[in-house]
DNA sequence: GTGTAAAGTGAGTAATCACTCATTATTTGA
DNA sequence: TCAAATAATGAGTGATTACTCACTTTACAC
């Protein structure tokens, strides 16, 4: 069993009802990450977990009524970690720093981002695997997301565009535009070409900069080409 | 049960036997499909999708002998259609079109995806949803990815490149880029906000817009807002 | 109409599963 | 140190599951 990652702080953190995790109880935690990442959650069976753990069966059982509350236990907690960023104490001071840009903005959720997914990989494995199938879950995520993030990023973007520096198109637009880009870019480094040797500093400043001003070659640029 | 639906025109096509399906067998793949998409193949029992489809549960196992190979059946003839757009035959004309943009490029992609995905929306959440699970199924999907769509995506890049019509950045990042907007649209359009009521033509413009010209406001358009 | 092959059935099977609970072990507080 | 509370155990339970197979029904060829 490894030592503690990232993931487990996190979830100690979070911990409602502060008390305290015993070892075994810990244990169990990450024996079921570690499950349900690989193999998902309907086909991971309590008997495996504990033994992963180290534990006796009965044991999740004492610190979790069904499987499920297992699950839940994982998960749950994450979702407002996954909207952290437009939490609204921290998201505020993005809204009024002066001189700031939406690239800025940008920038500065792609590293944050980038940074939670990938201390945090196995437990949003196990999200993005899970949510299509609880209806609660996904239906609590969603509110989230619209409360704390759509409605307060297009705040901003509508801000931006009144500055004139993002192009006049439905804020809602530019919003799955640029969530798609960061979203493909961190899915890329970190899931999908893991084994690919991305300059990571220099993908994000492209991919920011694709973001702000496409990839098609200016006709400025075509310009001082021909020259 | 439903009258068949494209994605059952899809698979018929497909089918490598050359035998006909008989009408048993159609609702055995109907129930299974609708089955496994809604509680994910783990969770789905060869009892319910039998009794969903009208027949006995033996009969499921007359026509494939595993639970694992009626999955199979469902999911590896997508894998090709999903990059269909870049299979030889008919990406060559694309390359080899007189007048063409990658921008016009980039618009049939939409649009032939976004068209397949909706007719096959199902089998495709079935695909997403075990591809984490299938290490077979994963590996063969990225080799195919691999060889028809990222080398050849990646050359056409290259030609559009030296036709001074894109930035000189790796072809990779802009294949990323270009994918994860596409990909972004489809998903909000079809699965995550689908009860939205986007314009479905003026998006597809917006978002190629967006990838070719990005966000941001061009110094000269806001000069033009100065005057 | 008859015989054979193919399709279909559903009761039954062995295995697996989430969970229980009587018992044992450990921890805690006085 | 001791009693009570808490944590842990693992054999057992009832339910569920994928699959089998003897039997029945249907389709097909002559």
């Amino acid at each position: 069993m490894q030592p503690p990652e990232q993931w487990v702080e996190e979830l100690l953190k979070l911990n409602d009802q502060d008390e305290k995790m015993t070892d075994k109880q810990l244990r169990i935690i990450q024996a079921a990450v570690e499950t349900f990442s690989v193999k998902g959650y309907a086909a991971s069976s309590t008997s495996e977990i504990a033994q992963k753990a180290g534990v006796a069966e009965g044991t999740i059982f004492r610190h979790y009524k069904t499987k499920k509350d297992l699950l839940l236990s994982i998960i749950a907690p994450i979702m407002s970690k996954l909207i952290g960023p437009f939490i609204l104490r921290d998201f505020t001071k993005v809204i009024d720093a002066p001189y700031s840009t939406y690239e800025d903005f940008v920038r500065a959720i792609i590293r944050n981002r980038l940074e939670y997914a990938r201390n945090n990989l196995p437990v949003i494995k196990i999200f993005m695997q899970e949510i299509p199938f609880q209806d609660d879950l996904k239906k609590h995520f969603k509110e989230l997301v619209s409360k704390h993030v759509i409605s307060r990023v297009i705040k901003v973007i509508e801000q931006y565009q009144q500055k004139g520096a993002l192009i006049n198109v439905p804020p809602l637009s530019i919003l799955r535009f640029t969530i798609s880009a960061v979203f493909g870019f961190v899915m890329t480094l970190l899931i999908l070409m893991p084994e690919a040797d991305w300059n990571e500093d220099e993908e994000i400043e492209l991919t920011i900069q694709m973001i702000m001003h496409g990839i098609a070659r200016s006709a400025d640029d075509q310009a001082l080409q021909n020259e």
